[in-house]
DNA sequence: AATAGTTTTGCAAATGTTTTCATTTTTCAT
DNA sequence: ATGAAAAATGAAAACATTTGCAAAACTATT
């Protein structure tokens, strides 16, 4: 039976019913060596008997840390953000730090807002998605000289440390395996590019491939969906009632090419028989759909981990310079691409496309 | 151009870059009608060029509120819970709010330790997920006499105040709709029901319905599936490659079903002509599956929304004693239900079922 | 110009902890 | 038993802020 006290239970309240002094509990929980077992087991036995909860806020006040890292997404509620920022608060987890988390909805003022907030719990280090950061905010972290990490990108001329793929990379693979396979008539369907530089880069990367095989995408077969498989049903549905439609749809994101497959389905097209859907990502399940998405992986648990790691080093202050990851891209063919004008069902046979540069 | 100092920039830098006196400062933050209009843009005008974040800790250690509320989930990645949390995050953010995050995936024990952690950093309440809590847990809490809150499920004998549904409610749900259908040979596929509150209340739900109803489920067509798309495919597929399969399954949550509908597929099965298929829970995406999914809603927006309005009342002071909050449930009968021994493909036809009670 | 009232400001104590340094206690060889 | 060295403990300053109270500076009134 844990008896509780109505008063306070402070380090002082401790002291008192463990009769010794306010310094001794002190050093019993930071440094436990230094003081003797008989002594530590009377504070321990007060503690448990105070239900005493030590005040991180008041030890923060020492230039000790605060034990927290800021996490600013724009938000928690995407397959592939929920996925990173699990492994990234299960690394952080490890080494004893929690995280404080904010969301901005993809708006960059109130990114620069909660870093703010964020910055005023004092968080030992932050971690931003993506490197579209407003100058403010960069201004903020080099002002404040907090430890700071990016996550998701990765880009050589990065202002802070980075960890992630490079999305471009992702564009032009996922271009690449279309144009392997044989597909000149291509629709690329993104999400909003504007805010966004993940898109934007993917978008970027496949446009490259594209113009550089020769293959133009005519306006009619560029979209924008949002992150919303129905929303991107209807976007693509568009697409595949035009008269003139093409053989295969590449798309920003996986959960666009979800809802690029059931429109083609729904459409009475097979996939990847009549058309070819390719997505970016590797969402949790994309590989269980029927059929199994193809697309280019991006490794979004070990992005998660390595930035976790990263930030928990650079808070240690064991950081060399501006440290920047890149994660490997993988292209799965699976399911929903095929060679064009070729009936059979059997996925991906062109040559090894896996290979960037 | 902001000017930074490499100094620190603490209350005192600014006090004396304005020349006025610590109080003057910390009270143009605080009760900025107390000072003169003219005094305060001084201030502002040093804060802005020494780049000065107000320290919480600090404040937090005059008895001030931390400004923070711990949210305490079992994982992140998973569509419903990353739901809540948005939800949640922002309803906390319109209250100026910040979230102290921690998960301890579905370990009571790791429960117990990361709210402690919270507790340190003297959150100034707390929201877990259920109300399947350690007994250690739930002491902690009333012990701190922190305003706590459950969130997800609804019970009106809960020992902390709870907003969400009723979990029970949903499993009789699912279940009366698949009786009314005509079903009688119905396999149910739940994820593991320890340490789950959620699944297991579902389930007893289910097998309340289907035994009044006098129907049995047999052993052979009660699985257990984890929370992925993939083993839950492989699960449903055993119990129909069974010499003889039930007419519907009932399925624990979405992610479930969606495995349940590709197994039935992949065997030859057409959803819902040859066996019917519900889930709970509506995940996002789930009413754009092809074919859309028959689920029982949880209403995981508002859940998150309420709760976060709710905690932030408690913790301002002005809860009336220990509030509940239920969410009402809604069937959404969509495309992969229908009428038993029925060989048309139009979805659920049978009376009105959406009342529980 | 003096007074009373009001507004604005500053001093100093308080918050809960860590840490440095000094003091006390213990240990161990003599 | 004694003294030196080592181990354990305590007192008090420091951390960055808020706030009650008192002093100072204005305003308005006579």
């Amino acid at each position: 039976m844990a008896g509780n006290q109505n008063a306070k239970a402070d380090i002082v309240a401790v002291a008192k019913a463990a009769r010794v002094s306010i310094s001794t509990v002190s050093r019993s929980f930071n440094h436990p060596e230094l003081v003797k077992l008989a002594t530590r087991k009377k504070i321990d036995r007060a503690v448990r008997r105070l239900g005493y909860i030590r005040n991180r806020a008041a030890q923060a006040m020492h230039g000790r840390r605060s034990g927290t890292i800021g996490l600013v997404v724009p938000t928690i509620d995407h397959a592939i953000f929920a996925e990173v920022i699990q492994s990234f608060s299960d690394a952080l987890d490890a080494a004893g730090f929690t995280i404080l988390m904010a969301t901005h909805g993809f708006d960059l003022k109130r990114e620069y807002a909660v870093l703010r907030k964020l910055l005023e719990h004092r968080v030992d280090g932050v971690a931003l998605i993506g490197l579209d950061h407003s100058e403010a905010t960069y201004q903020l972290i080099d002002q404040q000289a907090i430890p700071a990490i990016a996550v998701w990108n990765y880009d050589p001329a990065s202002r802070i440390p980075c960890v992630g793929a490079e999305n471009a990379q992702a564009g032009r693979m996922a271009a690449r395996h279309l144009v392997a396979l044989g597909h000149r008539d291509i629709a690329v369907v993104f999400p909003e590019t504007t805010e966004n530089d993940r898109a934007r880069d993917r978008l970027a990367g496949v446009l490259d491939v594209l113009t550089a095989s020769g293959i133009a995408v005519p306006d009619a077969w560029h979209s924008e969906a949002p992150y919303l498989i129905g929303e991107a049903k209807r976007v693509c549905a568009r697409i595949l009632a035009l008269p003139c439609r093409p053989t295969a749809i590449l798309c920003g994101n996986d959960v666009i090419a979800q809802g690029a497959v059931y429109a083609a389905q729904q459409a009475g097209l097979g996939v990847p028989r009549d058309i070819s859907v390719i997505g970016i990502g590797d969402f949790k399940g994309s590989g269980e759909f029927e059929p199994a998405l193809t697309t280019i992986r991006i490794p979004a648990k070990s992005i998660g981990a390595i930035a976790g790691r990263q930030i928990v080093q650079s808070v240690a202050g064991d950081s060399e310079g501006l440290l920047r990851t890149r994660c490997d891209l993988r292209l799965l063919v699976r399911g929903t691409t095929a060679h064009v004008a070729q009936s059979g069902t059997a996925a991906g046979t062109g040559p090894d496309l896996s290979l960037d540069t």
